[in-house]
DNA sequence: TCTGGGGTCCTAGGACCC
DNA sequence: TCTGGGGTCCTAGGACCC
């Protein structure tokens, strides 16, 4: 059986863990650079919030119906997840980390009279209590139902109460004829339009399609979701802690910036946080690849979108070997006269740090390595990137609009809340 | 003024090989 | 009249996820 752990309204719920004086009362999380909201509490969800709306065009409703409003806290949102999924962990040796705020657990051989259901409460309960954090829990025999499972706990949440267990055929059938198709585990907005058109509006209508519609119309990946769904079990837990095959650092910026010394800057320090990244995970990369754009929101300015792939002669990951190829791939694409909202830079063709090939001519510079790890460790110590390349900027840090961030609790001891008797 | 960021997997088609 | 038959590898782009 598959548990699909889900953490409610993470990022506001996180919020909450701090500051108990907003339990109840409605909440949001704004993107990066306070862009729009991505993650709301029950209480915002019932005022009409909508996901993904844009701030600016809310900052009323926000303040006419007494809305608390966050900049997004990483540092804290990451920190407490790493709470929950380690928690998770002493549950069952197989955890999948599904993303920030999801976990699947795969229980097995377990008998009979082993109470899974209070299991599952039990976990629920030691989470929350430990970490503050709610969860819902739903389990099924295969993955995608263990999602559509969670989605029923959470969605009757009363009679619930947060845990729902799908180990029958007569209730998988139940939960199928129940489920939107749109709201399905890999059912996305083109899946959706191709279902519609032959009647398909509950998961249960999409399982009874035949084989080869789906592996013809939906590829081999919709026809291991279905078999899923009808309880052949066809996805695996990712069991392994897989490296990443690309790191990418992007940002929008706080304005348009037409200054070319100015998007260096940015581009060269993006280049260095996934240098960073890399380093991180023992890896280096071959090839980068660096974008700039203008605004595609805004009307009436001549839209651009540059993008350019630099293949290095040799696998690096020092920030200024990294740098160097990010400024080359800058000068091919930057074009005077465009106003630039955002820009970006990921580096492919990973391998690992060690037993790189060694190129007969030209190789990273060997002493960069060393270079790197004293400025990783010190930047660990004296705190975020306050050693830097002089070609980024020394003075500021963050580029980005963050007017109301919340203290990092967690994870700086300056920040560490403070209780008053 | 103002609209996020970071991933994965799969497929089709081109280039190339014998 | 008539122009083979397999393969592999790579890349771009699409679809999806949170």
């Amino acid at each position: 059986m598959f548990a699909l752990v889900d953490c409610n309204n993470f990022y506001a719920s996180c919020e909450r863990v701090f500051r108990p004086d907003l339990v109840g009362k409605p909440i949001v999380v704004l993107s990066n650079n306070d862009g729009c909201v991505i993650a709301r509490s029950d209480e915002a969800k019932a005022l009409g919030i909508p996901m993904g709306a844009p701030a600016f065009k809310y900052d009323r409703q926000f303040k006419e119906k007494n809305i608390y409003v966050f900049s997004s806290n990483y540092a804290l949102y990451g920190d407490m997840s790493n709470r929950v999924m380690g928690l998770l962990k002493t549950f069952t040796p197989e955890v999948e980390v599904y993303s920030i705020d999801e976990a699947f657990l795969k229980f097995e051989g377990f008998d009979k009279s082993f109470d899974v259901e209070s299991y599952l409460f039990k976990i629920q309960k030691e989470v929350t209590q430990a970490t503050g954090i709610p969860i819902s829990i739903g389990l099924a025999p295969t993955k995608a139902l263990s999602k559509v499972a969670n989605a029923i706990a959470k969605k009757f949440k009363e009679r619930t109460e947060g845990v729902h267990i799908i180990d029958s055929e007569e209730k998988r059938l139940k939960a199928l004829k129940w489920m939107p198709i749109e709201k399905v585990w890999g059912i996305g907005k083109g899946n959706q339009k191709r279902l519609q058109v032959v009647g398909v509006k509950k998961a249960l209508d999409f399982t009874k399609l035949s084989d080869q519609w789906t592996r013809k119309n939906m590829s081999i990946v919709g026809l291991r979701l279905k078999r899923d769904l009808e309880g052949k079990s066809s996805l695996r837990l990712e069991d392994d802690e897989s490296v990443k095959k690309h790191i990418a650092t992007t940002r929008s910026f706080d304005y348009n910036y037409k200054d070319y010394e100015y998007i260096k800057e940015r581009v060269i320090t993006f280049a260095a946080t996934c240098g960073y990244k890399l380093r991180n995970q023992q890896s280096c990369c071959q090839a980068m690849l660096v974008f700039i754009r203008t605004n595609r929101h805004k009307k009436g300015e001549l839209p651009y979108h540059g993008s350019t792939v630099v293949t290095f002669p040799y696998p690096t990951n020092s920030d200024i070997e990294l740098a160097k190829f990010a400024e080359q791939g800058l000068r091919r694409i930057f074009k005077e006269g465009y106003s630039y909202k955002k820009a970006g830079v990921m580096v492919m063709e990973l391998t690992p740090e060690e037993n790189t090939q060694v190129n007969l001519f030209q190789n990273s510079d060997a002493r960069h390595k060393p270079l790197m790890k004293v400025i990783d460790s010190l930047n660990k110590k004296i705190g975020n990137t306050k050693l830097k390349l002089a070609s980024q900027d020394l003075e500021r840090t963050w580029k980005m609009r963050q007017e109301r961030l919340s203290p990092r609790y967690t994870t700086r001891i300056k920040e560490i809340l403070t209780i008053k008797v």
